[in-house]
DNA sequence: TAAGTTAATCGTATATTTGCGATATAATAT
DNA sequence: ATATTATATCGCAAATATACGATTAACTTA
């Protein structure tokens, strides 16, 4: 491909697809999950409950607090993250707003 | 890598990342755009209007079919691609009933 | 200080995605 | 029948993503 053309759509599009490409893996929607179910949410304990090796776990960490979906923070040897509740809402609702978006220009456009 | 772990995930789960995956580049997102603005979407309108080439433009198509976001119907030489509506909403409203259930257990979990 | 625990990072292998030119296919028009 | 038009597909190159073991870094405990 040479060449990525991402920077060639608007700053909204890579936006709402860099969100989406966040949630593009089940191993990050499971992760999500886990943190929303346990409070005290570090990695190891994820580790515990998914079929995935420390390092990989830890790599899908780091896309979703890339992202800005989860929040990461030091506490002790161990790391606790948590989920961005504020960033995730406002994410859902861009989206929504895209679908309500593109209904309305739809029906403009055709009825 | 090896072996791809995708399919040790529930079947919700993977949906969810593959609808998720399907808007995760920002090339797609902007060509549900031209679906949405234009009545009469065949590819040509697309590449048209998109920096990108013939062959990428039905490459993106292909994905956004295949992910059931978008129908595509053979209108003479050409074919036209609409949005479907249906699923499109469909999937909006899983993602949005995901973030409340998320939401829920959070609460449970720590409040 | 030494040993143990936890998580991040590195290195590597492989799979997938992205992009495009060239070609093939299918319908239309001359 | 031939030329034209529109799109899908093929083949390739390069970038990214996924996965894991090994190592490193940082903190805690004995």
């Amino acid at each position: 491909m040479a060449i990525h053309k991402k920077e060639a759509f608007t700053m909204k599009e890579q936006e709402l697809a860099a969100f989406a490409k966040a949630l593009a893996h089940p191993a990050r929607i499971a992760i999500l999950k886990v943190l929303a179910q346990h409070n005290e949410c570090f990695c190891g304990k994820i580790v515990e409950i998914l079929p995935l090796a420390q390092s990989t776990v830890s790599q899908h960490l780091k896309e979703l607090k890339n992202a800005g979906l989860i929040t990461g923070t030091v506490d002790g040897p161990r790391s606790c993250y948590c989920i961005n509740w504020k960033a995730f809402e406002k994410f859902m609702e861009e989206f929504s707003f895209l679908f309500k978006k593109l209904k309305v220009q739809h029906e403009k456009a055709c009825c």
